[in-house]
RNA sequence: GCCCCCAUCGUCUAACGGUUAGGACACCACUCUUUCAAGGUGGUAACGGGAGUUCGAUUCUCCCUGGGGGUACCA
């Protein structure tokens, strides 16, 4: 598994800036939605200014680490759309330069031993920064134990190996999580020990659940790769993951191009205050950016759902699962929602009706058997050629005026017929998607 | 306990001393319609509390309250 290669950036702006950001996470076997976020952040900013992008994986826990893990990682920056420069660094292969620097701290003084492990002198002043996002951060040095930098099993610190790390990695900006200020005074005292200047901190809030508290496994999907199956557009994702906690000022509220999301975003637009996930903007979310894409931009993605649900694609007319796709996406705040209804729309197999339409037949059964009768005698008597909606419609509507009764009243029993539920675009659309052969099966089969 | 951060509708947010406190999701009506999770229109709903500063505070300062994070030889 070649972890190491390098993304070609898609969108490089120039070296020039000099401005380096990077994301590291830890390989947990997921990506949280809100390391997604934090990674978004400093994409948006490193692709804003033309700086750099880089990845660091946390590997040093041996035990919880893996390649698996890491691909996952790297799987949803990808899914995401969010592309990394120069080559991932794997903190665990650098544990011989952190001792290093360890051992040069000891030389100099600016840390002790202490039963073997090696631990920093805090210095006792002020130790203070000026946040991008917070503005001004102030701890008290005494307020900050000596903390150790190497155990006596001779491995680095968490707090020690990210600060040795950015520092070679030549990072300008530092955008984390907000839970990291408390170790950022530990992380400067570092910086100056070995006489290096600081970059400029800025941390971004949390995201909750809905009860207010930590997003955790408890309140469902917290993973980006959950949402990919629950069928999340990457788009969406990542213009609802923006809005969490930044905002471009005033009323915008969908970018449906990662251009524009990278030109309208600013440091100073981000949000000091923890936010909570809300599934359901999400998922209107991704209704509107469904309904943007094109049938053709959406058949790829929906291609494989379909295949996965035991439908098999190929077996059908490209034109038709088109078809299909156009009339359904308006609807679907998923691609899961538009495969399931282009599925219906395409398959022949048996309806089975939820319990609405169940209930809507059971109301009158003698007038749901006239009606799928008779429009089944009528709409056998189109030609193939004349199958299409305008000429369905006026055959329909000209069926139940014979009938004497409203044009409702044919129309839904149709509509239940084919779908087994209650709801979908207007009939005529829906029978000219299904095809004549389908759609006369389909009548036979519940008035039988 | 100690340290740090935060605080506008239920939720995401706009406002950067003077607004009928705006938008979006959700919700509720109404409307369109052959149905609807779609479209359209409208509505309910917020500045946590107390002192200051100021002619004037949602906005600036302090206190309180509430929430969150950190206090490891975890990351």
């Amino acid at each position: 598994m070649p972890m190491s290669e390098s993304n070609v950036p898609l969108s490089r702006q120039g070296e020039g800036s000099g401005v380096r950001l990077r994301f590291a996470p830890s390989p947990t076997g997921y990506l949280h939605v809100g390391g997604a976020r934090t990674a978004l952040f400093n994409w948006l900013y490193a692709r804003r200014v033309g700086g750099a992008f880089l990845l660091r994986i946390e590997d040093t826990d041996k035990a919880r680490s893996s390649d698996e893990h890491t691909q996952v990682i790297l799987d949803g920056l990808t899914w995401l759309g969010l592309d990394w420069d120069e080559d991932v660094v794997f903190q665990g292969a650098r544990v011989e330069r952190h001792r290093d620097v360890a051992d040069q701290l000891l030389a100099a003084g600016h840390a002790y031993a202490e039963e073997g492990a090696v631990r920093l002198r805090m210095p006792q002043g002020e130790i203070a920064w000026d946040d991008t996002v917070h503005g001004p951060i102030s701890f008290q040095g005494v307020d900050v134990k000596d903390w150790i930098i190497l155990r006596s099993d001779r491995t680095p610190t968490y707090n020690f190996s990210v600060v040795v790390d950015d520092i070679d990695m030549k990072v300008t900006q530092v955008m984390r999580g907000d839970d990291h200020i408390s170790n950022t005074p530990k992380q400067i005292a570092v910086y100056r020990a070995l006489g290096v200047p600081l970059p400029a901190f800025g941390h971004v809030p949390m995201i909750h659940g809905m009860d207010g508290k930590k997003l955790s496994k408890r309140h469902g999907a917290t993973a980006v790769g959950d949402y990919q199956q629950l069928g999340i557009l990457p788009a969406a994702m990542r213009n609802f993951l923006a809005l969490l906690g930044w905002s471009p000022g005033g009323d915008r509220e969908l970018f449906y191009d990662i251009k524009e999301m990278t030109e309208a975003f600013t440091l100073e637009g981000i949000q000091r205050k923890a936010a909570i996930f809300d599934t359901k903007k999400l998922e209107w979310m991704n209704g509107q950016h469904l309904t943007q894409l094109a049938p053709a931009e959406l058949l790829p993605i929906i291609t494989p759902i379909l295949t996965s649900q035991g439908f098999d694609p190929a077996a059908y007319d490209g034109e038709r699962i088109l078809r299909a796709i156009q009339v359904v996406r308006e609807r679907s705040r998923t691609t899961l929602e538009v495969a399931r209804q282009v599925a219906v729309r395409l398959g022949s197999g048996a309806i089975e009706n939820d319990p609405k339409a169940a209930e809507a037949i059971a109301k009158d059964p003698a007038a749901f058997k006239t009606a799928t009768e008779s429009a089944a005698r009528r709409l056998a008597g189109v030609p193939e050629d004349k199958w299409e909606p305008t000429q369905l419609e006026a055959e329909l509507r000209a069926l139940a005026e014979s009938f004497g009764i409203p044009a409702g009243k044919v129309f839904q029993p149709i509509r239940i017929a084919l779908t087994g539920g209650t709801v979908s675009e207007p009939v005529h659309d829906l029978i000219w998607a299904v095809g004549k052969t389908e759609t006369l099966s389909r009548l036979k089969a519940a008035t039988g």
